[in-house]
RNA sequence: GCCCCCGUAGCUCAGUGGAUAGAGCGUCGGUUUCCUAAACCGUGCGUCGCAGGUUCGAUUCCUGCCGGGGGCGCCA
């Protein structure tokens, strides 16, 4: 990869000038603007010191020793600014990317190593089972999906689990104003009085168990419209049979082996200040029960037999749970970098111009299903997708319905079935794409091929920041910008029209594949489908 | 009071230690004798919330303040 290339070629180049170790603060790195080269380097401005030159002058000396002999493909280099070295590439180095592309495919192209085969845990989602999932809830479906797509490119093996709260006062007062509801009665305080309640009351069958029933009618539920968006979970844990088999005991007593258990006006006492929480916080309430974070840490406890490395996404509502859990983890002895909380940012929904309050126990939410049915899943992952988890998001419903063909999820598609229909326009014009060897990539110069392909051999440092920065959202700002530029390039370079000469249409077809290619990578990571017609 | 996140163009949001800060939507105007106009092109005088600090260089890192969201139970 010529980034490789040209960092081993700068490294080297610094440690002939006396540079040894290179700071790690060097990059090889795309510019933002063209003008700057196809490629540039920091390596003078953070060398300086080392170096015991000004940056400039010592940029100088390092393209003066790039210069025998050249890195491959490289053309020019300039110093520029306060001495950056900007590489001027001959094209050749973006044919090479495209060659690269369709050789791989999109089951290779970009398959990376960053997780060496580690395991990952990953849970989301994880709603109480006391009713259909909110709107918001989406959003950690889609980024949870996503997340685990992403590394799972990366070479790591995630899986990802559904913890189900199916235990406790909620599913008491969930199966209470299900029966109440079904004896024409008001539900109990504190119950439940959404519509759905009196929908799911009717369904119930007699002599079902309102608790059980109930719990087993919203698991379904979300599954369901989970699975609508392509949102799956390896493994659905129920609390209950977690507590059922008993290991909270197991648990304390292996907490108490780490001398931070201690008793006080009757409860059991984990000391987690002494790994940076704020409060101890108690195990087992003067009642003698356990709290609801004695299971929870068995839980977690559990899922290290399902990864190597856990990773919780939890709304902002829940980050005060952090730090309580991290210190359980270490008080039992797991690594500190083994365990990993994602805080996600709330979603406001906004329709009509005016925002839509939600909560589930008054009834008046807006359901994950409302917003699938209304603007189709594609849609509405796309826009869960859109946004940094660390961003509140609004979601604008009528923009997202009424504006249906305007939505970016569309543009993007779009993209896919233009190349597709390209394919079949192909056939139909009795134009066959020769083998890749016997095609001129040089043909390739227009300056929208050109920004096609760079827009492909970025995929591969966007997708490792996507994965580190755990931010797939990365992937749908790339996959958009690859759609832009396949757009421009569609318009400006006809691959079939009749005064295309035939080595330039196979260089195009082959462009177009390499597009094809990469939306599927992006679409696919993102969980969204790529449909060949529209 | 303490903790987490956010504050970037009219709106919704990217970007984040670098060289003139971007996209979509909206506005206005343009583009089609053969590959899908769900497209393309042009059109934006933004104190990157404010004030200090670190740095050769800060919208990006640190501190304080202001504004918004969320959280601070022997609830889950």
């Amino acid at each position: 990869m010529i980034k490789d290339q040209l960092t081993e070629a700068v490294t080297e180049a610094l440690s002939a000038l006396g540079v040894d170790p290179v700071p790690d603060t060097m990059v090889v790195e795309r510019p933002a603007r063209r003008e700057h080269g196809d490629w540039s380097t920091n390596a003078a401005l953070v060398s300086s010191k080392a170096a015991g030159r000004n940056p400039r002058e010592l940029a100088r000396e390092l393209v003066d020793h790039l210069d025998t002999p050249r890195p491959p493909h490289v053309e020019a280099m300039e110093i520029a600014g306060p001495g950056f070295v900007n590489f001027r590439l001959a094209p050749t180095w973006l044919h090479d990317v495209l060659v690269e592309v369709v050789e791989k495919g999109e089951g290779d192209f970009t398959r990376l190593n960053l997780g060496r085969g580690k395991t990952v845990n990953i849970e989301f989602v994880s709603a109480n089972p006391t009713g259909p999932i909110h709107a918001g809830g989406g959003r950690w479906g889609a980024y949870g999906d996503s997340l685990a797509r992403v590394m799972a490119r990366c070479g790591y093996r995630p899986h990802k689990e559904f913890y189900i709260n199916d235990r406790g006062r909620q599913t008491v007062l969930f199966g209470q104003s299900l029966e109440a509801r079904r004896n024409g009665e008001e539900p109990p305080d504190g119950g439940y009085a959404g519509a759905y309640i009196e929908e799911w009351a009717a369904e119930m069958p007699d002599g079902a168990d309102p608790v059980a029933w109930g719990i087993e009618r919203s698991l379904a539920d979300a599954r369901q419209v989970l699975e609508s968006m392509n949102v799956t979970f390896d493994t659905w844990s129920s609390e209950r049979a977690l507590v059922e088999s008993g290991v909270e005991a197991d648990v304390l007593d292996r907490l108490k082996q780490s001398g931070l258990v201690y008793e006080r006006d009757g409860a059991t006492w984990l000391r987690t200040t002494e790994f940076g929480d704020n409060d101890d916080r108690v195990l087992v309430k003067s009642d003698g029960d356990y709290t609801y974070f004695t299971p929870d840490i068995a839980y977690h406890l559990d899922k290290y037999n399902r990864g190597e490395l856990l990773i919780d996404i939890l709304g902002s509502d829940h980050h005060g749970y952090a730090p309580r859990m991290r210190a359980a983890l270490r008080a039992l002895g797991k690594p500190e970098d083994s365990y990993e909380v994602i805080i996600g940012q709330f979603v406001r929904l906004v329709r009509h111009g005016q925002e839509v309050k939600m909560s589930k126990r008054a009834g008046n939410i807006v359901e994950i299903r409302d917003l699938v049915d209304e603007v189709g899943p594609d849609v509405a992952r796309f826009a869960y997708l859109l946004q940094s988890i660390d961003s509140p998001q609004t979601l604008d419903i009528d923009v997202l319905s009424a504006e249906a063909a305007e939505n970016p999820v569309y543009y993007v598609q779009y993209a896919n079935a233009r190349i597709h229909s390209l394919g079949e326009e192909a056939v139909k014009r009795g134009v066959e794409r020769l083998p890749l060897d016997q095609v001129d990539l040089s043909r390739l110069d227009h300056e929208r091929e050109l920004e096609l392909l760079r827009q492909l051999s970025l995929l591969p440092e966007v997708l490792e920041l996507a994965c580190n920065d755990r931010a797939p959202h990365k992937i749908t700002t790339w996959v958009r910008e690859l759609a832009a530029t396949f757009h421009g390039f569609y318009r400006d370079c006809p691959v079939l029209r009749s005064d295309v000469e035939p080595e330039l249409q196979q260089a195009r077809l082959w462009l177009a594949e390499g597009a094809r290619i990469g939306l599927a990578i992006g679409l696919d990571l993102l969980g969204v489908s790529a449909p060949e017609s529209m």
